[in-house]
DNA sequence: CAAAAATAACAGTATTACTATCATATAATA
DNA sequence: TATTATATGATAGTAATACTGTTATTTTTG
């Protein structure tokens, strides 16, 4: 990915922020600090309170950059699956075979995160361990509806719509393309937290990996088009 | 179902609570209408205070039923997969044929709740709808390593459990039994949310239902044993 | 009927999730 | 360079939450 990627930035609704974290100094010390925060202490006990001590700021100085954590939540959210997104787009583009570009695919949306230098104030190891833990929250509420409707979960959206356009590229007779390309965005999540918290309830561990049990299942499913 | 059950109890782990709520009418009154309150308002909204107001009864009174109103949502929870261990067992222990027995366990994991008579204070379709909308919350904690030590998922992790062998007693030769089980159980929770509040993200709606979706994929995945 | 247990009523505390006001530092511009 | 926006910081305040504690009253049970 190296310096190419520099000068590219994740485009976020603007309505999830006050005023863009992007645009200064503290508006980027709010999202480093906040992903080591979260990671840290888990998004219950997270409190801009805390934040604005660690960064030496004013809690209503945070506040004038999101409207709540809910709301910062959603931001680094959108710009996970913003960078995920880019990073799919980046590797299937070039590939002409439906079933090259779907496994490529599957492989970079389900694979465990390395380090990105290309946003040096997101630590995208953290950011992907806060998706893992976190991201079921920001939709599992009452305001989904609504929120839904003002974009909050456009990219996400955008990201599982890829993904099923791949899998009809490749069988455009499978019944369930929708269904199954969401199975693999948020299953990845899921058997990740599995290998760390109940390994009874997977088959992922140190030696197998969720690329290869996904991988497998979408291509034992899939019957691939005969009409070239 | 019918009579035959008005006298099972779902077992839960004693630690979950502070006294069992099925012991008095107070207790069962706390299940019914934090089920009905939950359901309503949300798990974020709901407090053992607005609780005590529904029930004609005391915040403090409550606190002597259940730590907090984390412990709760972990006992509606298990309350709940017990139930659904309970039909699952009772639906699938006659079927011999290992094909036959795990397409009904599937079935009737995944399929969409209906009221069971069988226990008068515990409205189960709603109660399936919090578990749709709140069960991730209860587990996605920093906690998740303790309580989990202490028991209390151990009827979900059963029920996976269950699932993992029928699994295995069809195609003995699949190498991810585990994940599979596991993201059929998850996975309808989430198709089913998906399906209320982004259609463009599941095939699941009116006249497909994530049944048919995880009976296909679970079946075009394994591969039947041939020696018998 | 007495004693024990359960529940209710009420008060109190630390923390959270904000909002509001005003002071000060910094940057933009006239 | 002086003026003036604009961003940030410091401080205070509020309603609600998530409890804990004490005492009074009711209910159950032996």
């Amino acid at each position: 990915m190296d310096r190419l990627m520099q000068s590219i930035r994740i485009g976020i609704n603007e309505k999830i922020y006050v005023k863009d974290p992007e645009s200064s100094d503290l508006g980027k010390r709010i999202i480093e600090q906040s992903i080591l925060m979260i990671d840290e202490m888990g998004f219950e006990s997270f409190t801009f309170r805390k934040l604005g001590e660690q960064i030496k700021s004013n809690e209503s100085s945070i506040y004038r950059y999101f409207e709540n954590k809910h709301k910062l939540l959603l931001y680094l959210a959108s710009w996970y699956w913003g960078w995920l997104e880019y990073k799919m787009v980046f590797a299937t583009n070039a590939i002409m075979d439906p079933a090259e570009k779907l496994k490529k695919a599957i492989e970079i949306l389900t694979q465990t995160v390395k380090q990105d230098v290309a946003f040096s104030h997101v630590n995208e190891i953290l950011l992907n361990k806060i998706v893992i833990n976190e991201y079921s929250k920001s939709y599992l509420t009452k305001e989904v509806d609504q929120e839904n409707k003002e974009g909050y979960f456009v990219i996400y959206k955008r990201l599982v719509n890829r993904l099923h356009e791949m899998i009809v590229d490749l069988d455009n007779e499978y019944p369930y393309p929708s269904s199954l390309a969401s199975t693999v965005l948020e299953g990845s999540l899921h058997q990740y937290f599995l290998r760390e918290h109940f390994p009874m309830l997977t088959d992922c561990n140190e030696t197998t990996t969720p690329t290869q049990y996904f991988t497998d299942l979408v291509f034992r499913t899939l019957n691939p088009n005969t009409n070239g």
